[in-house]
DNA sequence: CCCAATTAAATTACACACAATTTAATTGCG
DNA sequence: CGCAATTAAATTGTGTGTAATTTAATTGGG
């Protein structure tokens, strides 16, 4: 109940706060990070998505599209104009699967498996600049990767 | 150092596993809590970012479009047409400002402060599906904020 | 007062995200 | 075997995000 004579601010004002809205810290921390690995990955002359599926692919190679898009959460709508540039890059191969036509197997090409190399200061760089030590860089992202599996279990 | 007859896995390695990235878990877990808002917000005919947006102008009217900006960390490359859309829908209405005819008014309209009450359910749906409970829910929005506070400022 | 510098939006070009649909290949039931 | 159901990508259409440019309005130094 709001105190006589003061303005009213029920519950679901407060709840409707932009400032106590888990989504919004998300959202613009998901955003602020992207804009920091911007020059970095211009560097390497590729965008943020494109690192984590190089990401996903230097852990393993020969994934198909489903198969990345499970890692990464996302469809073929959103990675398949992505790896053909990834392709036109010349990081990837994308080649239909003998075994099973409906298939399409990306691959890292020799420049893919060598950008590893040159991305490899990437990580350090972006603690650096986040201002997290290790240990509270690496606990909060237990705790948002466990929010997103409830989210997406 | 990697033991003897161990595939080697570096230090670069294993700081460039997707599963160690606190940015993607940010990335993955802000689309995830995306997909959680669209069935609630498809209701109230609004995306994500236009609900955020909403959500600033519920708690003061009459913004610019800088001053919206600033407070959803988004440029007018973004607001401009987002805000068209909400002008389109009716909830908004954008006029210059006669004081500073380069700056533009947003203001709610009476269907725009109505679709408040229509919202009111949304961040405990969202609470509810997430799984989280409210102190959960709150601390980690904190820690959130704190990173991306760091990272803008 | 004038004009260069600044500021605020809008515009443009590119790259995601994602729902819905389409196309092509494979599977499995009768 | 034959064909309906399923599966995997690609495509389509809409709505963001963001850097860079453009347009228009305002400001401030000389």
């Amino acid at each position: 109940m709001p105190t006589r004579n003061t303005p009213s601010t029920t519950l679901s004002d407060q709840a409707l706060r932009l400032d106590n809205q888990l989504c919004f810290a998300l959202y613009s921390a998901s955003l602020a990070m992207t804009k920091l690995y911007k020059p970095l990955l211009d560097e390497l002359g590729i965008t943020y998505p494109q690192y984590l599926a190089l990401l996903v692919l230097w852990e393993r190679d020969g994934l198909t599209v489903s198969e990345l898009g499970e890692r990464l959460y996302l469809d073929s709508g959103t990675l398949t104009p992505l790896l053909k540039r990834l392709e036109t890059a010349g990081l990837v191969s994308r080649l239909r699967d003998t075994q099973d036509e409906r298939r399409v197997l990306v691959r890292l090409s020799a420049a893919g498996r060598e950008l590893k190399q040159r991305a490899a200061c990437v990580p350090g760089c972006v603690l650096q600049a986040s201002q997290c030590d290790v240990a509270e860089a690496m606990a909060l992202t237990h705790q948002i990767q466990a929010l997103r599996n409830r989210l997406t279990g």
